[in-house]
DNA sequence: CGGCGTGTTCAGAA
DNA sequence: CTTCTGAACACGCC
């Protein structure tokens, strides 16, 4: 699930509930998750403390502890989110920061990625160090995507911009009509593309989460044969970028 | 049992 | 050096 919009209702989950407040306990229920931190001293680090303003970069979740240097970053990979709830925990609840009113929750089912611990400002910039710019801070396109790559293998790159997934990649370049294959450097004007894709990760940001909509190519891609939510034409199946690819032939011609 | 997957990383090939 | 492919990671679903 998780992509730039999903991580961003993430953060405000984190945002509206988990800061100001005293972080009570820290409880590990699968250490697997963890980067490079342990149990033990995740949980010295932050008993007691409270969490500043989370930001975002592309697909992480930046924490900064108030008042000092640490900072808490969250990568959810394939199948993570954050909750804030009381009662029983889920199953794939794998970390669990404990506050007064409740507690908010790292779940991920696959454990692909984790939580790290940044000891200070200079650590967390050396972790971010290979993410290039967010997709929804970016400028003009034709300054970060390398014309040499397909179109689909550069917007998923995360070194190459920050935020894009599978699907949300597969879905900008439709609305865009251009085919996943092509490369950059034959695309005259990148501009629209860049417009697709604010606008896209604007509307699924306000969902908060990349719409399975039938209007959405997203909504069609698992059906066997699907078709193109516009004009009808079979959908095609390939790989781009190292990854499952859904397009329109006749809206995408290559 | 085999195959697949909204992510990342690494080895190896082209 | 750049780009691409496939495998690996871990787990649940078909």
């Amino acid at each position: 699930m998780p992509e730039l919009p999903d991580v961003e209702g993430f953060r405000r989950v984190l945002a509206g509930h988990a800061v100001g407040r005293r972080i009570e306990d820290v409880v590990v229920r699968d250490a697997q998750v963890l980067r490079d931190v342990s149990a033990a001293g995740l949980r010295k680090t932050l008993t007691g403390r409270k969490f500043g303003e989370p930001r975002r970069l592309g697909k992480w979740l930046l924490t900064p502890l108030k008042g000092g240097p640490e900072t808490v970053v969250l990568h959810f990979g394939m199948t993570g989110s954050l909750h804030w709830e009381t009662g029983e925990p889920h199953r794939h609840d794998r970390v669990i920061f404990c506050f007064a009113g409740g507690e908010l929750r790292y779940r991920d089912m696959r454990k692909l990625q984790g939580l790290r611990l940044a000891a200070d400002d200079e650590a967390l910039e050396r972790l971010l160090a290979g993410t290039g710019p967010d997709a929804l801070e970016v400028g003009p396109l034709q300054d970060v995507l390398p014309g040499r790559r397909q179109l689909k293998a550069a917007l998923v790159d995360q070194s190459v911009l920050a935020g894009l997934g599978n699907l949300l990649a597969d879905e900008i370049l439709w609305r865009a009509k251009l085919n996943p294959y092509r490369k950059v450097s034959s695309v005259d004007d990148l501009g629209p593309l860049r417009t697709t894709m604010r606008k896209t990760l604007r509307e699924a940001v306000k969902a908060g989460r990349v719409p399975p909509r039938p209007s959405w190519l997203t909504g069609r891609r698992d059906e066997p044969s699907g078709s193109c939510p516009r004009c009808g034409t079979t959908l095609r199946h390939g790989r781009a970028g190292g990854r499952s690819t859904v397009w329109c032939p006749h809206c995408q011609p290559g």
